[in-house]
DNA sequence: TGTACATCAGTGAACGCGCGTTCACTGATGTAC
DNA sequence: TGTACATCAGTGAACGCGCGTTCACTGATGTAC
């Protein structure tokens, strides 16, 4: 941010990057519906009332955390890298970047997923997010398709239940701690098993005599 | 259920069983939190005071859903499946059987997952139903890897994954409709995907050489 | 079978809680001269 | 550099909206004799 215009510039965005570190913390605790205002405000130091010199609501702080996070996003240039996905390799490194971006805004992906299911906007927001993502993946795909390795379905279809196996995965050990069956994963582990079952599963070969009907 | 005893109980469980199929379609349209009593009273053609003559709150008349959801679930017989993980017909008929599952009880899976988003109480209650389903699928899996199949990862892990696309991409494509990229799925369309996707995962073949690090 | 009374499902207006939002006030910072 | 005034970030008590929940009332059903 550049250097603020006086010491009243200053501390108004002392106070709002406050809240907003408040924030992130508090929605990453008790997520974002159950959060309430005064939850923010009271973790940020500040009055109630000192909220809404900077955001019309909780939805608008919402909106500038994305917008960060996009930034960050965007400001990560991305190193050339293989887009071969029928390499384990090139797998991995995309399911590592999807992994450490959730676990690096744990904050904003629980808050815009619980947003997305109350709020046509966010919804709507969610999808765009999800879509951009998305885009780059499907490239890849056809790619291996072009390459003569018979892919198992609808490439869109396929890009999206691989879009819904990382997501809910990361939410569920990352964000809820694990369905209780094991202890929490470690990052690595988690990778390497979703690296794997995506590998196989997109472009491997599947066991024995298979036929598409039953 | 047992024919009521008289005009009284009988005018009672009528209101009941109409503010439950009130309930549910309420819940498919407009989610669980969105939806207020007085929308599904209204939707039932009921005063809002009756509502409680039957449910202490929204949060019962879900719990009295879930339990004629598992009911329903349990009352159908589970026919002899083949348990054989490797071959793609047992792989097939467990996600049938989910994906069908699913949207037989679309109104409670939308509001199971909301409500377990804002309240520990019914975190607990999801998570019970996924561990249910989930041993089932473990001891399937456990089978495979005796018969020399290695599989990618902690079976539990993997077990927890394979729910995690089911779930995910069921709420996408049922719920949700989609997400924009291409027009709303075909049950056979989605099912073979999925199987094939998870067949190749969890007991096919890597694509040609394959590395265990990067 | 008939009558008098009790019970209960349903009604909807009114109540009240929780929480988002406002606003008069304070003290500090900025500006004009 | 000093003084008087304007502006603005922050404060927290008070306000008010939305919605869950209650409750006095109605009419029908059940019961006692």
């Amino acid at each position: 941010m550049a250097a603020p215009a006086g010491r009243r510039a200053a501390r108004a965005a002392e106070t709002e990057a406050a809240l907003k570190e408040a924030a992130r913390r508090v929605f990453a605790e008790r997520g974002y519906l159950n959060t309430k205002i005064t939850d923010i405000t009271s973790a940020a130091g500040r009055a109630a009332g000192s909220f809404y010199n900077h955001f019309a609501g909780k939805d608008e702080l919402l909106t500038a955390l994305l917008t960060d996070m996009l930034e960050d996003n965007s400001a990560r240039t991305d190193p050339e890298h293989d887009p071969d996905l029928s390499r384990r390799g090139a797998v991995r490194w995309h399911v590592a970047e999807f992994w450490h971006f959730y676990r690096r805004h744990l904050p904003e992906m629980v808050a815009l997923r619980e947003a997305a299911t109350v709020s046509p906007e966010f919804g709507r927001r969610l999808q765009e997010i999800i879509s951009a993502d998305s885009a780059h993946l499907l490239g890849h795909l056809e790619l291996v398709r072009a390459a003569g390795i018979p892919l198992p379905g609808d490439p869109r279809l396929l890009v999206s239940a691989v879009h819904c196996l990382l997501d809910q995965f990361a939410h569920t050990w990352l964000v809820l701690g694990g369905d209780g069956s094991r202890p929490p994963v470690d990052d690595d582990e988690a990778i390497d098993l979703l690296t794997d079952l995506l590998h196989r599963g997109l472009a491997g070969t599947p066991p024995e005599g298979f036929g598409t009907a039953t």
